[in-house]
DNA sequence: TTTTTATCGATAAAAAAATATCGATAACAA
DNA sequence: TTGTTATCGATATTTTTTTATCGATAAAAA
């Protein structure tokens, strides 16, 4: 209730759902309790990151003992609000768009499309897991209407910006956005953005220092 | 030749691709220099840290007038080694993996799917995208005889580990992985996970913030 | 030519995040 | 009981990343 809003680091809010999904399914194999060390192990983290991570929650743990799973499932649960259902609007239903609106895992974090644009009327009309395309012209009135929070961009990025600028225009205050432009938003609303090339270019660099290293021919060693 | 391998750090990486990808579009408006300070407005990133990202790639700029954009692109290239060809095999081709196989912007990266793999007996021998899916039984064999050297798993959370153990066993080196799942790998092999729960984790916190702090009655002040 | 201005490159300072340390405590075994 | 051990929580240290500062330089203007 007076919770104070701390400031909790990116990093660990990025690593906070990999442990939610982790304990799921350490809690179906019947165990209660996990300590900081064993996850590590399993999740090749160090003990002390994890348990700074964890104590952001607001959970405790006991000496000898570790977590209480269930408990600490519940805090996360509650830290994110993922036992409330959001609910979005997804624009531009291409390839990555489809892939999204079919996509099951994301009601475990109370996350739900309700609804899908497109500008093509090839694709208006057509539906997809219960999901309607409609008309990007009705957006702007209808994220007001339902109350809609959180969009979606999933369109090319010439498109982008204009949409957003629609989404903002019919209330919504957060904004994920997966096409590769630069979205400028108002002070008050959040975007974040998917970027796949960033991964991408992350590995493919790793991997290019590994082969001129030379070390890609030893023998592995533990 | 002989450039010294210095450390890049993550984050300049990841926003390589993103200056990359915005200049081949401004170079399509006939522009020929621009400088850090013009790059910083149109991406909302502070000018001091694109040159020190673009130092990274060994480039120098001009005083006054900015960066050769065309020179720029090419340093980009080199850099992440984008005029190669990286072949690259699939395995899992359920929403996310199609959306992969499906998804043309890579070719800009370097980076090109060559082959996909799937255990269910329906999706073998479909095509995508002139892409067949073949059985995964076959994957070490071909993996060995084509010299691939990166994998991408799409899969189901429990049967990614298999599938990084069987890559890797085919001389794979570096694993994008998209399950959600902490895979272990020896030494001498790069992995790179994406997670959409992370991101989406980030901005439904954010959000929540915001929602609470109550600024979001608030007119929007620049 | 000389002055002004925009921008770079290098360095320094600050902030953020990861990692290490260490005393305290709960469970277990002797 | 009492000692031992695993693990926590808090604090301190180190590393990494971001942000700021400032002199140097090239182009444009006076």
């Amino acid at each position: 209730m007076n919770k104070q809003i701390v400031h909790v680091p990116e990093p660990t809010l990025r690593r906070l759902p990999l442990y939610y999904h982790y304990l799921k399914t350490v809690l179906a194999t019947g165990r209660e309790a996990i300590s900081c060390t064993h996850i590590g192990n399993d999740l090749n983290l160090d003990p002390p990151q994890i348990r700074k991570d964890l104590a952001y929650t607001g959970i405790r743990g006991m000496p000898k003992v570790g977590y209480q799973i269930e408990t600490l499932l519940n805090s996360l649960e509650d830290f994110f609000g993922w036992n409330r259902i959001d609910e979005a609007f997804l624009v531009g239903v291409g390839n990555i768009g489809k892939a999204l609106l079919k996509y099951e895992g994301f009601k475990r974090y109370g996350f739900k499309i309700v609804a899908a644009f497109d500008k093509d009327p090839a694709i208006v009309g057509k539906s997809f897991c219960d999901v309607k395309v409609l008309p990007i012209e009705k957006l702007p009135n209808l994220c007001s209407r339902m109350k809609i929070k959180i969009g979606v961009i999933a369109t090319s990025e010439n498109a982008a910006q204009e949409v957003a600028d629609q989404m903002i225009e019919g209330g919504i205050r957060g904004i994920w956005n997966f096409a590769p432009a630069a979205i400028k938003v108002p002070e008050g609303v959040i975007i974040q953005n998917e970027n796949l090339a960033a991964g991408l270019a992350v590995l493919s660099k790793k991997l290019q220092l590994l082969m001129q290293s030379g070390k890609f021919r030893q023998e592995v060693v533990k």
